[in-house]
DNA sequence: ACACACATGTAATTGGTTACATGATTTC
DNA sequence: GAAATCATGTAACCAATTACATGTGTGT
């Protein structure tokens, strides 16, 4: 009967123009994988028919295209009523849906398979947080002295200090989860040697 | 042309029933919400259909019921074939998918709504992480108890050290998400009264 | 008598990725 | 002149939730 289950796909692409004044389809993803990508991506294959739909609603306006250059770039503004949903759909709390994670679920799993198969999967696991630890904390610091108090603080960009709190985030994140992997691999040689000794 | 992007319904189906003998779909959901709904969860919807086609895919059988009881209920039991899918399936490397976070899309936009707001939504999401402590903690020294090497060990669960692996990823997670939390919402005060100075 | 947990299944709808289709500009 | 990047869009397909439909057993 009533609708329910609304993704945030419109809101997502939304709040990016709204922080960056006049982009196209192509820049808005190119921001999103350049600072949403620990906890937001999104497709062409959604931006471009929400753009779309985001101009039908009212929500962004186009703007003039520079003329030369590429091929029928597009550059889109929020109106004013797409400012104002914006800021309707912040103060709404945010639903918690369980993310699915493959890995936990083969892990959990892992009493079905020998002990190094599952040491594997949690060696690739720990790669792959290692790998955003060394792209996302150069960033922070990165942008924390574009930021910064003190003397030469050379732009002041609003939206910097909750670009920052998700980055903050997402190296908790991963920190811990190198931690637990290190915990976790130690108790897998364990569960291995006890796996071998009894298979001999 | 190729297929690619399978999801894992298929084999979070079959690992549960591999796990736990002959269960029903509905036990299989059951199970699901008490052990692996932290990170992996499947409505009836989905657990219906993909049992009937585990069974047309010779990978699960049926059992017989119970005879009296409940309204045709059916237990399925993981095949020779289906046991040797799930150990090829565990020892292909999972995919790293970034879950979607509606909470952090919110906070990224911060700066568009007042800082109040944004500490309002912090705060509901400590409270999420602060719940799952509240059920898992005690959780895990529960199935800590039942395996315990010391002398009362009263059941040896095979599956019971993953288990445990999974659920203190979930612990670690929630820990590190309040820790965050306080900080974060710490320095949205600063932020607030900063607001509130310069809007005065 | 009513509510709640048990139990199975299908249909409608929404959401999302990938592949396809096309073409310009820049860099080596 | 080849490859990479810029740039926009549609179609096919897959995945998943929610709502619908139906009915039994148990506890209060």
């Amino acid at each position: 009967m009533t609708k329910v289950e609304r993704s945030s796909t419109a809101e997502a692409v939304l709040g990016i123009l709204d922080l960056n004044g006049g982009m196209s389809g192509y820049e808005v993803r190119k921001f999103m994988e350049e600072s949403t990508a620990n906890f937001w991506s999104e497709s062409f294959g959604q931006i471009y028919p929400t753009l779309k739909k985001l101009l039908d609603d009212g929500l962004i306006k186009t703007e003039e295209t520079d003329g030369g250059g590429h091929p029928a770039k597009k550059k889109y503004r929020v109106t004013d009523a797409g400012a104002a949903r914006l800021q309707e759909w912040l103060t709404i709390p945010a639903r918690a849906r369980v993310p699915r994670n493959e890995f936990l679920l083969k892990l959990f799993f892992g009493g079905l398979a020998q002990p190094k198969e599952m040491r594997a999967q949690v060696e690739a696991w720990k790669t792959v947080a290692e790998t955003d630890l060394l792209r996302d904390e150069p960033l922070l610091k990165e942008l924390q002295m574009k930021f910064g108090k003190g003397p030469g603080r050379p732009i002041d960009y609003p939206p910097l200090p909750y670009w920052l709190m998700t980055l903050r985030y997402g190296i908790a994140e991963a920190k811990m989860t190198v931690k637990w992997c290190n915990e976790t691999l130690a108790e897998l040689k364990k569960l291995d040697d006890d796996y071998v000794k009894r298979g001999v």
